[in-house]
RNA sequence: CGAGCUGUAGCUCAGCUUGGUAGAGCGCUUGGUUCGGGACCAAGAGGUCGCAGGUUCAAAUCCUGUCAGCUCGACCA
């Protein structure tokens, strides 16, 4: 009976935790539609913060938001190929315009058949490139650096609440440049902006760099990605900027006259995070109480519990929590909290006891609380907890009530640089080394990364991933640049790549 | 899309083998006692047993179909 009140352990089952927090963080629930998720108001508000981080980011270098359609004619579809035939298998398609009822009974109208199917975008190249090639004409029009936020619908088969669902919300970036090296240029600076914000917004670090040939995106020259590792070991695909060379400008016939009157395509990138992230974001920090959140993309900052068991004892403490409160509203706004005054929630639950409402809060990741009751009344003082360190260790007594909305401050602050730094030495203590596949194969086995040397072709990757289960999830821009032999072929490797069973 | 399992109260599940008209715990409502780490007592509300057929005097229970979910495989941000 009291284990119904806490959630699934790390240690007991993984899988198990992830969905217990999900549910009772309030962040998401599976919805009647196969596939598609419903999310929750808590969920939402980290979505939310989330964009706005990152839209600050796209401004700043640059970018402008728009709106293209849902629907893609299967026409445009089908003009780059490799793009086409890569998403084939995921896409859901619109064939009728009407319903009918017949007898009562709703069905689709079979006279509204439409004379070309439109496909619900599982990503926008198409549809923007064909706008684009009204949009571009000269070099002039060039760089046109566009984003959008939208959802997406890819039609999988086995779901998990935000890592992978039919329908997800998420940002695409779509930028059209005169030459290749400015394109690249493009691809590598949105990696680093996703980078960013993982690392100062998310506190979740990542490694930084190419995917394989047989991990890119269907389209794509190459495609670079940030990569996370949850606390299970297994890592995490967290965003992707792709440098579409000169593929989608052919298909879309995307020409536009040169400085020197020359005609040429227009060179491509596009780029995208999605609402996985918030899956990320879970299990990267969280524990075995519950959610926890970096203050950067905290729905609420600070909760204030007050307390006291008679009405009289309790309304001293109330009036002492919306003073705090107020006080910590108008603190000095600044970057860290994207020039918005700090949320502060006062929680006025007369019902349930106080060590079940602390509970609470700290389920739903609320990264500082405060307890104000009849004995911090008597000396004019708090208790501030932290929820990057949970129960009695993260709890300082006795704040004096006229210190506590600077303390407050540099905790918030605190708590984001030590979940960064926490995570980050996880992540470094579980990348291992292997040299050859045997000690690959016994190093798979057990949660984290590897190095290794790999010969650079798609049949070692596909055989290793065969075997193993594991595959190149990056291959590091900053990594170690020892040259070696493939651990499979025994070919030459210019450096290591890294290995992980994935998401 | 292949294999296995599961659908009964808001949630977790018992009941099904051997058909007889619906149960528990948690949660919820009300009253009382509690209150600095997930309180307790009492009373109460709440269910077309996933859905559709079939067998039967009678179906949560047996049979057929169907839909959904979970786990494992192939795919993916």
């Amino acid at each position: 009976m009291a284990d119904d009140k806490k959630i699934t352990t790390r240690a007991a089952n993984y899988g198990e935790w992830y969905l217990d927090i999900v549910n009772r963080a309030g962040l998401a629930e599976n919805s009647d539609v196969r596939g598609c998720m419903v999310i929750k108001p808590n969920g939402y508000a980290i979505w939310e913060k989330m964009q706005r981080g990152l839209d600050g980011l796209f401004k700043d270098t640059g970018h402008v938001n728009a709106y293209f359609p849902l629907f893609i004619p299967k026409s445009f579809f089908q003009k780059e190929e490799a793009m086409a035939e890569g998403f084939a298998k995921e896409c859901a398609v619109v064939t009728h315009y009407r319903l009918r009822s017949v007898n009562g009974k709703i069905e689709v109208d079979p006279e509204a058949k439409l004379e070309e199917e439109l496909i619900i975008r599982p990503t926008s190249e198409t549809i923007i490139w064909n706008t684009y090639k009204s949009w571009i004409q000269s070099y002039r029009d060039l760089p046109l650096l566009i984003n959008q936020w939208a959802n997406v619908v890819r039609w999988e088969m086995r779901t998990r609440l935000f890592l992978r669902t039919a329908e997800f919300l998420w940002q695409e970036g779509h930028t059209a440049h005169a030459t290749g090296k400015e394109a690249e240029e493009e691809t590598l600076r949105m990696v680093r902006v996703y980078q960013k914000f993982a690392e100062e917004w998310m506190a979740m670090p990542v490694l930084v760099g190419p995917k394989s040939e047989g991990q890119k995106f269907p389209g794509a020259v190459y495609t670079l990605c940030i990569e996370a590792m949850m606390q299970d070991g297994r890592a995490l695909q967290a965003g992707t900027s792709h440098f579409l060379g000169q593929n989608f400008a052919k298909a879309f016939d995307v020409e536009f006259t040169t400085e020197e009157g020359k005609r040429e395509h227009a060179w491509a990138t596009s780029w995208g995070v999605s609402t996985r992230l918030i899956g990320g974001l879970i299990m990267t920090h969280s524990d075995d109480n519950g959610l926890v959140v970096p203050p950067r993309l905290a729905p609420i900052h600070v909760v204030i519990c007050p307390l006291g068991k008679s009405e009289a004892e309790r309304k001293p403490c109330v009036e002492a929590a919306e003073k705090l409160a107020q006080a910590i509203r108008e603190l000095p706004r600044d970057d860290f909290y994207g020039y918005q005054p700090i949320v502060v929630k006062i929680d006025n639950d007369t019902k349930n006891m106080p060590g079940h409402r602390f509970a609470e809060w700290e389920l739903r990741g609320v990264p500082v609380r405060v307890e104000l009751g009849p004995k911090d009344m008597e000396k004019n003082a708090c208790v501030l907890a932290r929820r990057d360190i949970p129960g009695k260790e993260g709890k300082t007594m006795g704040v004096p009530m006229a210190e506590a909305p600077a303390k407050i401050d540099a905790l918030l602050r605190d708590i984001q640089k030590n979940l960064f730094e926490r995570a980050k030495k996880f992540r470094d203590g579980a990348m291992r080394t292997a040299n050859s596949y045997d000690e690959f194969k016994k190093l798979i086995e057990e949660p984290g990364f590897i190095w290794a040397h790999w010969d650079g072709t798609r049949e070692t990757e596909d055989k290793i991933q065969e075997e193993t289960k594991a595959t190149i999830r990056c291959i590091p821009f900053d990594g170690p640049t020892e040259s070696g032999t493939c651990m499979v072929t025994g070919k030459p490797s210019a450096k290591r790549v890294v290995f992980a069973r994935a998401y």
